[in-house]
DNA sequence: TATGCGATATTCT
DNA sequence: GAATATCGCATAG
């Protein structure tokens, strides 16, 4: 466990939704829980903008979406399908209603708790898709409105190695503002989910 | 490897 | 009542 992971700054990230989608990729996010410190590095996300359709500020505050209107850098958990947890992060000043996905990490440290939560060995598909990752890391509702600056059990660090080039593509699972490129992810990764090369929604493909 | 489908709960119409 | 920022299993190729 030699790893060293320093904190993000605050000031270290961008506050307008695309650019917080396209830094977070190669930096890792870090949960501490019961003296266990699970880590990963973020390697795929979606960007959920202001005023986007397919986002969850868009039919207006309510309580099931409070934290998405805290300041930036806060956590947005919200429950999926009855089943899978999403873990964002706020992504604008507050007020607005913004929020960058994580959707997927490649596993560094607590991989033991990872497999033993996701019922695998596999290192690849302990957090290979939002619903996983948050799985992995055990995020529920319990984590929504956190600040991720200020909080020592769920945190953003920097990258602990270099970054590799990053590509856009459709956002998977919406139907609403399909065609936007407002998935970032880090070229010919494994531990991407998802289309990896052709950058269509399933929708667009041919 | 690719495609299809059911599970399940909360929110919104 | 319908929709949903998903996953794992089943089946076919």
């Amino acid at each position: 466990m030699g790893l060293h992971i320093r904190p993000l700054k605050r000031e270290e990230l961008p506050s307008e939704t695309q650019a917080m989608a396209r830094f977070l990729i190669g930096r890792t996010l870090v949960v501490e829980q019961g003296g266990v410190r699970l880590s990963g590095r973020i390697v795929e996300t979606e960007a959920y903008p202001p005023g986007d359709a397919a986002g969850r500020a868009f039919s207006g505050k309510s309580a099931a979406n409070e934290s998405l209107y805290l300041d930036y850098g806060h956590a947005f958990v919200y429950l999926i399908y009855g089943l899978y947890h999403m873990l964002n992060v706020v992504s604008e000043p507050a007020g607005i209603g913004a929020a960058v996905l994580l959707r997927s990490l490649e596993p560094l440290e607590g991989i033991r708790l990872m497999e033993e939560r996701r019922g695998t060995d596999r290192l690849r598909d302990l957090a290979r898709g939002p619903g996983r990752l948050a799985a992995a890391l055990g995020i529920d509702r319990r984590y929504d409105g956190i600040d991720l600056f200020s909080d020592k059990s769920l945190w953003l660090g920097r990258e602990t190695g270099p970054v590799g080039e990053i590509t856009v593509s459709t956002r998977i699972g919406i139907t609403r503002e399909a065609y936007r490129l407002w998935r970032y992810y880090e070229a010919g990764n494994p531990f991407v989910s998802g289309p990896r090369s052709s950058g269509l929604h399933p929708r667009y493909r041919e």
